[in-house]
DNA sequence: TGAGTCTTTGCAACCGGTTGCATTCGTCGG
DNA sequence: CCGACGAATGCAACCGGTTGCAAAGACTCA
């Protein structure tokens, strides 16, 4: 079926390691033989088997690609960034789902079977399990959307989730809201976490407010709708930090249900800033996550460990800024806008 | 670095075939040195590299999954079906981003070296050339969301546009709408032309009515807001039939930043059911797509051609069907429902 | 013209598996 | 106890490339 180097050598009366040769970077080959070899090729429409050449090379150019994210809108624009940055290097990305999966050992086994060159996780709420699991088996990996550590234990690209808190928390205080809530995603996902810890901390050295805090089950908009009507029906606070974009957009969908004005009777910011984010409808003010950055940043990292897998892990962060539109009250004039000490 | 067949063998004391045949499924090997290497291979934690099987079998369990939509959130639940309906089948997707591709032939010769044992085009604005180029170079393909006809030149799963677009004149027809307008996605798509048809076919039936015909640049939410501006501007349609969902969000936006009441002073009636179409503020009116029957069937023609590859090209498609929501006003007490004729 | 050097080329072994074939083993019937 | 037969095993060739090494060729310079 498939043309082959030695029909090529045949055609073009050459050895076979000429051929191969006129087809790898740098190998000594006189121009007259790379002339014939070529001519030869291109009759013959030859494409060098990729997969025969990992064999003696080591090096696939496969690059897993990991996520359990198939439901938050802002992981199409990830896995766009992703496939075409990979393309651009040459590289392949071979895609796992892990919507529900536990264990990492099976997504590694066959992952390690395609011999992958590198793994890329992307995901805020998969376990650290995951690219552990990888680096001990000597698989370079990077976690992008990763959570930050200043000993991180493996390559990690993302965002200050704390400083995300913090700076939810001040817009908030900043707005004049006294009575503010915190929507978070899952509790178990070490993003909600983060994020809620440095909510927390800012609102602790305020005196004087009055604080919610709540989870969603999911970073959903129907989680995010449900929980916010519950806390419509308990009494709502002034303001709210939610997860993210989405469970705000479930949470805007609940407060325009119950007839309450956004952002007049009920404020809301979210984060990540998604495309939709945007749309006019929906209108909704939102830290900014620079996920391009993060992203290029992710297969700049992996394309590094390829030639030097040893390389220590390194937590790199970008940071990340408030973008506002509808959903939350302007700054009082006169107020100064929220500190950005760092 | 990565433990072998050979190490196996030595350590469990047999052949290198021995060990092979463990690893196959309906090879001869006896009991007790199938325990032999089983323990062996357990003890050195050695995974049989798929890639160099590959080379002897001739099978990779690679499928170049292709897609140049990657804006549209629909896709998402796309992706996330395909990676999962093929990782269940034990088979592993190649992801191909064609954003800005206009020709095949790039793609096509990264495909075959990595001699994937199949490809699936999902796209419906991709030009049949793509499709067609695999099968020129003898690569098994399915195209999901492809174009209907009755003369196919590659397996094609999806939906009868034509009959879509019929469905939807008639929605409107039957709300009572006289004056109602057809906002297509960009005129180059073949899905965008083949609704056109059934609309216009339908309408034409239809004495006494005011039609509009308009394209928006792209089936994204900026081109639908922009192209509805613009219809509202020149004064609207009593409603309209939207290219797909996000057009529809587009243009519903539009409306509403206009100050008209929906479906009050116009309706709309979308495409696809997207997930968000189902969201309370969102709220739209929609002709469902059975996106998980077009996956399941295609991954289904896609196996199958791995062990039949001549298989004759087959088109299938899937019933679409109107889900009422809050775009579009509702039926005239008394009005028969919409013919379903066929 | 010839020695010395650098470039080009082919041979053959190897990458990590699979598989046809011949050999050996185990078992069963007579 | 022997022969026959099917199952299990190992050998060696092969899949489609790459690469170290030595030989051949081209070129420089005296």
């Amino acid at each position: 079926m498939g043309v082959t180097l030695k029909d090529v050598a045949e055609l073009a009366g050459v050895s076979r390691s000429a051929v191969s040769r006129t087809f790898t970077q740098g190998a000594s080959v006189s121009p007259k033989t790379r002339r014939k070899v070529e001519r030869a090729a291109a009759k013959l429409g030859y494409q060098p088997n990729a997969l025969a050449s990992s064999l003696t090379t080591g090096r696939t150019k496969l690059i897993g690609l990991i996520s359990n994210n198939f439901h938050n809108p802002i992981f199409l624009q990830v896995f766009d960034l992703f496939t075409r940055g990979l393309q651009e290097r040459g590289l392949r990305p071979l895609l796992v789902n892990l919507s529900e999966e536990r264990d990492p050992d099976a997504s590694l086994r066959m992952l390690r079977q395609y011999s992958v060159d590198g793994v890329i996780v992307a995901s805020s709420t998969l376990p650290p399990t995951f690219p552990r699991a990888f680096r001990d088996a000597g698989v370079p990996v990077v976690h992008s959307f990763g959570r930050f550590s200043s000993m991180p234990e493996v390559h990690v690209v993302g965002i200050d989730n704390v400083e995300c808190g913090r700076m939810a928390a001040r817009a908030l205080i900043a707005r004049g809201h006294r009575h503010i809530g915190f929507l978070g995603g899952p509790e178990t996902a070490t993003s909600t976490q983060d994020r809620y810890r440095g909510f927390a901390e800012v609102v602790a050295a305020q005196p004087g407010l009055q604080v919610g805090v709540t989870y969603a089950a999911a970073y959903s908009f129907e989680a995010g709708r449900a929980e916010m009507g519950r806390e419509i029906a308990r009494g709502p606070a002034e303001a709210y930090f939610c997860g993210d974009d989405v469970l705000s957009i479930g949470a805007l969908s609940a407060a325009q249900s119950a007839g309450l004005a956004v952002p007049g009777d009920l404020g809301l910011v979210g984060l990540n800033d998604m495309e939709m984010a945007g749309w006019q409808n929906i209108d909704l003010t939102t830290i900014h996550q620079p996920v391009r950055q993060i992203i290029d940043t992710s297969i700049d990292v992996v394309v590094s460990l390829l030639d030097d897998a040893e390389r220590l892990p390194e937590a790199r962060l970008f940071p990340c800024r408030l973008v506002e539109r509808g959903t939350l009250r302007p700054l009082p004039p006169g107020a100064e806008p929220e500190r950005r000490d760092r």
